[in-house]
DNA sequence: TATAGACCCTGTACCAAATACAGGTTCAAG
DNA sequence: CTTGAACCTGTATTTGGTACAGGGTCTATA
């Protein structure tokens, strides 16, 4: 019955969070200003003391990150596990949207691919002072994405 | 002879520019501050005038931005151009690096839309507090991308 | 010519999502 | 007790703009 006293229990400073989760440690003192992060326990001289709950909820932060979700993505999310009472389908809801919005932004660079692959196949790429790609560039009809 | 004497071509205020371009008014200044735009020259009373150089140059501007160039791409695109001395290989090779750059970003999207394709395929959307895709998000294992 | 009001001027703050740094304090090992 | 690593706070920087305050200018009309 040591360890599973809370005042007992282990407490690790920013540095070793950050080392256990690969998050840079000053990105550890963002999150708890933006609403990510808790405010940790303080030590006496006023350092920060994480605990093991704490390392799990920031690898959850970085792997959303990871996933391209938005910080106000990921307070939602933790939001609903905060209050316990999420469901499935709100999860599942915020997710969607997520990928949605992934969709979309493929949609758009490949786009942008195929303006930029026609452009580069009007440049022979040689020595002289005269460039097809700047000209379509300049150009306000030869520019304009099909 | 009138309209080739250049003090006397007429000359537009940055509200006009802006509205020419479509480029919003603030962001000309923002090109000038960079320097994608040069000091225009100025009326008595301390005022932005423009030329036609002016909105062509503008409209290249816009118009890579809107292919997703970054301004430091731009300023070395328009450095080549206003040097006068740029060879289509030049020109091209930074083209080609942009559209390498836009590849490597469609293929990160489509990774992380296949990951989190999986992660809602998991989930049944129902109403219980108790979802895959928050197990996926808080267990390393899971969550990692194939 | 006076004046209204549209337009423009500068400097500065703000957004996301971190990252970096300065200048000072605390912690822990030896 | 000393030393030096780690930590503290507040602030600046990044990218590509956008927005605003508090003034000055420009121009059309009375």
């Amino acid at each position: 019955m040591t360890e599973t006293n809370q005042s007992r229990a282990k407490r690790i400073t920013r540095g070793v969070l950050s080392k256990r989760t690969g998050c840079n440690i000053e990105t550890v003192r963002y999150y708890e200003r933006v609403g990510l992060m808790p405010d940790p326990e303080r030590s006496e001289g006023g350092h920060r003391l994480y605990a093991e709950e704490h390392v799990r909820r920031l690898q959850f932060i970085r792997r959303c990150r990871g996933l391209g979700f938005a910080v106000e993505e990921i307070r939602a999310l933790l939001g609903l596990v905060d209050r316990r009472d999420y469901t499935c389908a709100e999860v599942r809801d915020i997710t969607i949207a997520h990928v949605d919005e992934i969709r979309r932004k493929i949609g758009d660079l490949r786009r942008l691919e195929r303006t930029m692959d026609a452009m580069i196949k009007e440049c022979d790429g040689g020595a002289v002072p005269q460039c097809p790609i700047i000209d379509a560039l300049f150009d306000a009809a030869a520019a304009r994405p099909n």
